[in-house]
DNA sequence: CAATATATGTTCGACATCGAACTATATGGA
DNA sequence: TCCATATAGTTCGATGTCGAACATATATTG
């Protein structure tokens, strides 16, 4: 297999595991929350809030429209709270609320069973040198969007 | 990191990159063809045709109505041929055309210079480490759905 | 300082996706 | 055979995603 098939191979498998796994994460989401809103309430837990809608649709790389659509879906839950940002009238800023980061953390605490499950499926699979992989991958990604 | 956090982050890992890839090849599609799209043909060509819409709804895990959404646009554009199945008067048979084939082929030629950009890049990426790990974990993920 | 260009976020219309209800056909058991 | 149940695919309404047009605010430039 050349270098391309290879690489190739890879975007692949990346694609189906995450439709599975994405999948199986979704299904244990509670209260039917759809799996793109609660990665950016975690988004917002694990890496500190504080940011503009557009700081978060170009970290997600997607349209500034489907940000407006997820902040309104998460402030109406009341999970997150967008204040005017004081520095430019333009423009907003993100945080996530006492009940967004409580929700969070129950819904992580949801997904420990599913974890515990998958464990004793996967003993041939060697996740740290993966993961060690795709983080070099992820970075040079992120680096070369324009590509 | 404990097992746990290490498997929690290779997912995120590969969500983020599938999200940053999926970009990028979205943007060399023809005709504004949507990824899930080409991703069927590319799998009747690839693994072969002659599939029942179940069959590949089952196998892209999405529901059913998605897949008649999806039939319906490549049949609408000629790439692919929905026959009825003779042994089943309730089901059909799906196949790529001539068209289909042919467009598959331009679409992946046309994928080859963005591989090319990336070569140079991606150096320090043991991508067949990965691809060999990821293969392992796709398949257990694909034996055990009900998780 | 005024005019122009740029950046932020919303609105709108089109399309993909999804769960549920529905139709048509198969299958299995009385 | 007849009927209950199961399966394949479509339709429908709701929602997520997206590109384009828009309004507002900021930055730049003469």
């Amino acid at each position: 297999m050349d270098q391309a098939t290879q690489l190739f191979s890879l975007f692949r498998e990346i694609g189906i595991i995450q439709q599975l796994s994405g999948t199986m994460f979704a299904r244990r989401l509670p209260d039917g929350l759809h799996p793109s809103h609660f990665a950016l309430l975690s988004n917002l837990i694990r890496l500190g809030d504080g940011k503009t809608p557009q700081a978060l649709a170009s970290a997600f790389q997607v349209p500034k429209a489907t940000m407006t659509n997820t902040l309104s879906v998460l402030g109406g839950l009341g999970l997150i709270d967008v204040r005017p940002n004081p520095d430019d009238k333009r423009s907003k800023l993100v945080f996530a609320t006492d009940a967004g980061r409580a929700f969070h953390d129950d819904a992580v605490a949801g997904m420990g069973p599913v974890m515990a499950d998958l464990f004793p499926l996967i003993r041939d699979v060697d996740v740290e040198a993966a993961l060690t992989e795709l983080q070099k991958l992820r970075v040079i990604l992120d680096n070369n969007r324009d590509i």
